[in-house]
DNA sequence: TTAGCATATTATAAAGTAATAATATGTCAA
DNA sequence: TTGACATATTATTACTTTATAATATGCTAA
């Protein structure tokens, strides 16, 4: 799985209601499975590369109960995806257009 | 104010955790003030340009008074910005990011 | 097989959001 | 100044999310 993402230019076309229209459920219920700041920033750091449950509650500040209702809506959500290693559940973001997203909002909202 | 948005690209950098960590409960209140099927389309109508209340109503297909509701809101969340002009409250995009953003997700999501 | 760690599930209370209806306010034209 | 239209506010109910605690399951090493 790649990880981090480099500086790069993303093509943007003149923006096309009608589409969005069609997309509009599915892109506001991913809009709504980021929109909580933990939930953003597990996304963040897992842009970094895959990570354990307890990795992630180390680096989030939250607890092991709400990480792992988090994880399990994200994962839902088609945000996540796991893969079990012995003891260890690795987490890594689902797919590589959200890692483009949230390198977007960064460099768009993140002074 | 600028409407719509022309083929351009984006410049986007390396994810940086830390930064992120700085912004994200600012950003997670703009994602979730986005998230919700009729403010995305409050938000995709107001990209081509200033519109009334009711002509937001039509386009949106939503009751006067929820829109009015979601526009309270939206604007409260700095999301979009106001002018009365006699009868009417022209509404538009607050910011001239959002529409890059708004744009992006498209071009990501939208097929 | 069991002890201990890693993770998931369930339950519950508090808080926030959505949808709807009813009413109020602001503005213009007659 | 009144009537009509445009928009905002308030109230209410149903629904969803969040936070927390308690408990359950899965896996491995001893």
């Amino acid at each position: 799985m790649s990880s981090t993402k480099e500086a790069t230019k993303i093509q943007v076309t003149k923006i096309s209601v009608s589409k969005m229209e069609k997309s509009c459920q599915e892109v506001s219920d991913l809009l709504r499975a980021l929109s909580h700041p933990q939930r953003l920033m597990i996304m963040g750091h897992l842009t970094q590369g895959p990570k354990t449950v307890s990795e992630l509650v180390e680096l989030c500040e939250v607890s092991q109960s709400q990480l792992s209702q988090f994880l399990g809506r994200m994962k839902a959500e088609g945000l996540v995806k796991s893969e079990r290693q012995g003891k260890y559940q690795y987490y890594a973001v689902a797919d590589e257009r959200l890692i483009q997203l949230i390198a977007v909002i960064q460099n768009i909202f993140c002074r």
